[in-house]
DNA sequence: TTTTGAGTTGTTCGA
DNA sequence: GTCGAACAACTCAAA
């Protein structure tokens, strides 16, 4: 206490908590910090210590690690630095707080159970120090527990949900990078839990497996606001109508961004909406509005991971506790790594493998075959999801998954069984993005490249199908049935 | 409390 | 080739 008071109150810094919102504009918490006129410390610390923390995947390590070292860059060239650490989040910010004499604490929320637990240990501590705690949302149009049913409930469908989310208003509109930031170059490398970021070994060394990911991303706040340009730029007057081609690259690609905070959903929202309002057509309004759905069905998500927070692991609908899943090893490895024998499933696992990343139709058709053609858990597509994908999220990871195994809210039927080969004809009708990703299949015609097993003989290194559709389809609907 | 309309993304079969 | 029905009822959300 006596430290503390050692110095004028308005001399204490404030401590900018960093965790999914690495991004400098419309961060609620660095602009209220900024407003404060105090000076301010930035920070970020790797949790992997505490209880119940689900460790990153391999690919969101490595978008994490570019992540920090852009924010880092742009604290730098504002005069500041970013503080990393290693530890327990409620051990760590109340000993920095404390031995930097932090008047208060500010972050944006996490909505996952643990992350929510943590963050209420960590604003306990630091009040009985004294010390201010602010949260604030970064992260999500609406906040899950403002999106409420007639009876006060939560929703389990979407289309409902999102119109009562609508009736509560606009999305705010998003907030400037704070023009002055009074910022903290402290390094803070003498408290026992400061590391460099290289420390963290977030990015792999032997083998180095990210090659194909460097080469397809820039991570970090600048990398997604230039995306965001080429997106509202090129395609969204057509999103509506494209976005379901894989080979057409008119999906917005925004994913790991937003996962990361690298950019937010307000900032979408509202520059989409610019765009298209300053369109004199009508067409780009179909499209704002699918894209802004989608935003709605992130929204979505983690309305749902709010109200239940196991999603991630426990079926939405507990009758599905007694599916009869398979565990085959040998098919789960071939699905893995893009060997079923169906090019358009196979491709889209190599895409994952290669990027990071897969085109949302494609998630659906390879998520649709591992769970009603091979009858696999959905945790097991899950976790290689969690595993690979740079974009991989607590709540669209888990709900979108549940949602095809039909085990979740609003979720598929039990009979919507992909046909991975019209699948493949109705969205990628000449094979463009099938050739791109399996190059054993380059010379094969538009006609049969889809269904290579029906060409004369073996078709260079590409394998045989696993199953066979039309009894994999009977074999899912069968074991659905039991579910009564 | 009961009723009613609706529910992201599909496939197959038979006329 | 095209079109409508069947696929199974069930749950949700609001009136």
């Amino acid at each position: 206490m006596a430290a503390e008071r050692s110095i004028p109150d308005s001399k204490r810094p404030i401590i900018v908590w960093f965790r999914d919102d690495l991004r400098l504009s419309d961060n609620p918490a660095l602009s209220a910090a900024a407003n404060s006129g105090r000076k301010i410390i930035c920070i970020f610390v790797h949790d992997e210590e505490s209880e119940g923390m689900r460790p990153l995947g391999g690919a969101a390590r490595w978008w994490l690690h570019g992540a920090l070292q852009e924010l880092d860059d742009d604290l730098r060239s504002r005069g500041g630095l970013l503080s990393v650490h290693r530890g327990s989040a409620p051990t760590v910010i109340p000993q920095l707080a404390t031995n930097s004499k932090a008047a208060a604490v500010y972050w944006n929320r996490r909505y996952g159970a643990v992350e929510r637990r943590l963050d209420e240990a960590v604003k306990a501590a630091l009040k009985t120090q004294q010390i201010e705690a602010r949260s604030f949302n970064g992260h999500l149009l609406y906040e899950p527990w403002s999106i409420k049913t007639k009876s006060g409930g939560p929703f389990r469908v979407f289309s409902a949900f999102w119109r009562a989310a609508h009736e509560t208003g606009e999305p705010g509109q998003p907030l400037s990078a704070p023009s002055y930031l009074d910022l903290s170059r402290r390094s803070y490398e003498n408290e026992s839990t400061a590391v460099e970021l290289a420390d963290l070994a977030l990015e792999p060394a032997s083998p180095d497996w990210a090659g194909g990911l460097r080469s397809s991303w820039r991570r970090g706040e600048a990398g997604a606001q230039a995306q965001l340009d080429f997106f509202l730029e090129e395609h969204l007057k057509e999103y509506a109508d494209l976005r379901d081609f894989p080979d057409r690259s008119a999906t917005s690609r925004l994913s790991p961004y937003l996962r990361f905070g690298n950019i937010s959903p307000r900032q979408l929202w509202h520059a989409a909406e610019a765009v298209a309002n300053a369109s004199a057509t009508s067409k780009p309004h179909r499209s704002l509005e699918k894209f802004q759905s989608e935003l709605g069905w992130r929204e979505f998500s983690y309305h749902l991971l709010y109200h239940n927070p196991e999603i991630a692991t426990q079926n939405l609908q507990n009758k599905f506790d007694v599916m009869p899943w398979r565990a085959d090893a040998d098919v789960l490895r071939a699905w893995q790594l893009g060997k079923t024998g169906y090019p358009i499933v196979d491709a889209g696992m190599r895409e994952l493998w290669t990027t990071g990343w897969m085109h949302n139709r494609v998630r659906m058709v390879v998520a649709s075959f591992l769970i009603k053609h091979l009858l696999i858990d959905w945790r097991q597509g899950e976790a290689w999801f969690w595993d690979t994908l740079v974009d991989a999220d607590p709540a669209n990871n888990a709900a979108s998954w549940q949602w095809v195994a039909g085990s979740g809210a609003d979720a598929a039927p039990y009979f919507r069984v992909f046909n991975p080969v019209l699948q493949g004809e109705k969205f990628d009708p000449d094979g463009r993005y099938v050739k791109r990703w399996l190059p054993e299949l380059a010379d094969v015609s538009p006609s049969a490249i889809h269904c290579p097993w029906q060409l004369e003989g073996k078709v260079g290194s590409y394998p045989e199908r696993i199953v066979e559709h039309n009894r994999a389809r009977q074999r899912a609907l069968d074991a659905f049935k039991t579910l009564g």
